[in-house]
DNA sequence: TCATGTGCACTAGTATACAAGTACGTCAGG
DNA sequence: CCTGACGTACTTGTATACTAGTGCACATGA
C-alpha cells in the first residue's frame, strides 16, 4: 500500500457527474445534437460548475462532447467515420488481447469467462438486456484481463463512445441476443482451446455486427447524424 | 464550417499548461515519483489553480500523474507493466493501421512518406535528436492517416507516456538513430510494395526495440521505477 | 524513553465571482 | 421592405474563496 493504490477510487463529485452525463448520452437521453450548458446540468445535478467542466472535458476526450469556446457544449453528431474508427480501434485492441488471452488463459479464468456465458444464457432467456449488456461488457474485459493488458478493454471502451451509442439506439429484438450469445461462445470456445487465429477471426466478426446496424439506424434517426 | 468544427482549436491556456507539463514529465525535467502542487505550478506558470488542475487531470488520463485526494499530484513512476502496456497499445494500434496503410497507400501519401525520410537521414547525419524525434512521429502519424484512422495515432501517441520517458531517458547515441532510420526504411519499403505482412512484422520489431533500453534506464535510475 | 494525542500546514475538491467572446433579436434609417 | 448597427442574454475560460481531509511534527504524559 504505497500513495499510488489510492489514486483512482473515483468517489468524487466529479466522477458521478462524468458516469451520469455519459450514461445519459449513450443512451440518448441526452441525443446528438443537442447543445449542453454548463450551467443547466449543474443546476439540474445539484452541483457547481466546476465538477460539471471537468465531465464535459472528460467526454470531450471520448469524442461524445464537442466544446466550442465561448459558444457552447454539444453532445457530437454520430457519424460513419467516427463509428469506424471505434470500430477500428475496439478490434485491433481486442483482437491483439484476444489472441495473447487464447495463449494465456488460465483455469480460474476459464470458469470466470463460463459462469458469464451462463448468466448471459439466463439474460437472454429473460429478454434482460440491460443486464446482457452489463455481462457483454465484462466479457470482454475478463478476455482482456487474461491477456495481462486489461488497459486495453479500459481504451477500448472509452473509444467506444460511438459504438455505444448505435448499440443501444437499435432496439435489440431477441435475435440480436441469441445471435451475441452464440457469437460469444464460439469465440470463447477458441480461447479455450487455445486457437489464437480462430479466436480472433470470430471476434472479428463479432466486433463487425454492430457496424451493421448504422445504417438501420440513420434513417430512423437522420438528424442524429452528421451529413459527410 | 459548422459550429463544431472549431471545438479543437487548442490556444487555451488550459491546453498551454498540458503541453508544457507533458513535455516537462516526459523529459523527466519533472522526475518519476516527483510531487507536483497545484499551487507551485500555477505560482509557476503564471496561472491560477484552474487550467493546472485541467492538465492534472489529463495527464491522469495519460498515466502520466497520479492525483490521491487530499494528498496530492505526483508524477507516476516507471513500471515495467505500464510500459508493456503502452508498448502493447501501440503494437495493437499501429500494426493494424499500417496493414491497411500497406493497401490503401497513394502516390501523394508515399512522396510525404519519402521526404519525410529524407528529412530523417539529414537529421541522422547531423545527430539532430530533436528534429529526429518529430520526425519519427510524423512518420507514424502519416502511416495512420494513409490507413484512414489517425484517431489511432492519437490514441497510441496518448497511450505512450510511459514509453516517451524510457525513449528520451536513454541517451540516444548515433548508433541508435542509424538503426532507427534504417528501420524505417525497411517498414516504409514493404508499406510502398504493399506487402501488408511484411510491413506487419517490421513494425512490430521496430516498436519492440524501445522496450529494450528500459533495464539501461532502471539500472542508471532506479529511484524513477515502481518495485513490483 | 516511548507512546499517544493534538495542532498546524499542506493537499485536492468544490463553489462562486469575474472576464471575454458569440449569436441573435431589435430597432433605427435608408 | 430591406439593411445594418447596437444591445442583451447567453456561452465557456479563468481566477479566487472556501471546505474537508491528510500527514507530520511537536509537545505531553506514562
Amino acid at each position: 500500500m504505497n500513495r499510488f493504490s489510492r489514486s483512482s477510487i473515483g468517489g468524487n463529485t466529479g466522477d458521478r457527474v462524468y458516469a451520469i452525463l455519459r450514461e445519459a448520452i449513450v443512451t440518448a437521453e441526452l441525443e446528438p445534437g443537442r447543445q449542453l450548458s454548463e450551467n443547466e446540468l449543474a443546476e439540474l445535478l445539484g452541483v457547481s460548475r466546476t465538477p460539471v467542466r471537468g465531465a464535459l472535458a472528460r467526454l470531450r476526450e471520448d469524442r461524445l462532447v464537442a466544446i466550442v469556446p465561448q459558444l457552447g457544449s454539444f453532445v457530437t453528431l454520430i457519424s460513419r467515420s467516427g463509428v469506424e474508427d471505434a470500430a477500428f480501434v475496439r478490434e485491433a485492441l481486442e483482437c491483439a488481447a484476444i489472441r495473447l488471452a487464447a495463449e494465456r488463459i488460465t483455469e480460474s479464468g476459464l470458469e470466470e469467462i463460463q459462469a458469464n456465458l451462463a448468466a448471459q444464457e439466463r439474460a437472454e432467456r429473460e429478454l434482460d438486456v440491460e443486464s446482457f449488456d452489463l455481462l457483454d461488457e465484462t466479457l470482454h474485459r475478463i478476455i482482456c484481463q487474461q491477456a495481462g493488458h486489461e488497459v486495453a478493454w479500459a481504451l477500448s471502451r472509452r473509444a467506444n463512445g460511438h459504438l455505444d451509442r448505435v448499440r443501444r439506439l437499435s432496439l435489440p429484438d431477441s435475435s440480436y441476443l441469441t445471435e451475441m450469445v452464440s457469437e460469444h461462445k464460439s469465440l470463447v470456445a477458441a480461447v479455450a482451446e487455445g486457437d489464437p487465429d480462430r479466436a480472433e477471426t470470430e471476434l472479428r466478426r463479432h466486433l463487425r455486427m454492430v457496424l451493421s446496424s448504422v445504417d438501420q439506424i440513420r434513417v430512423r434517426h437522420p438528424e442524429y447524424f452528421e451529413d459527410e
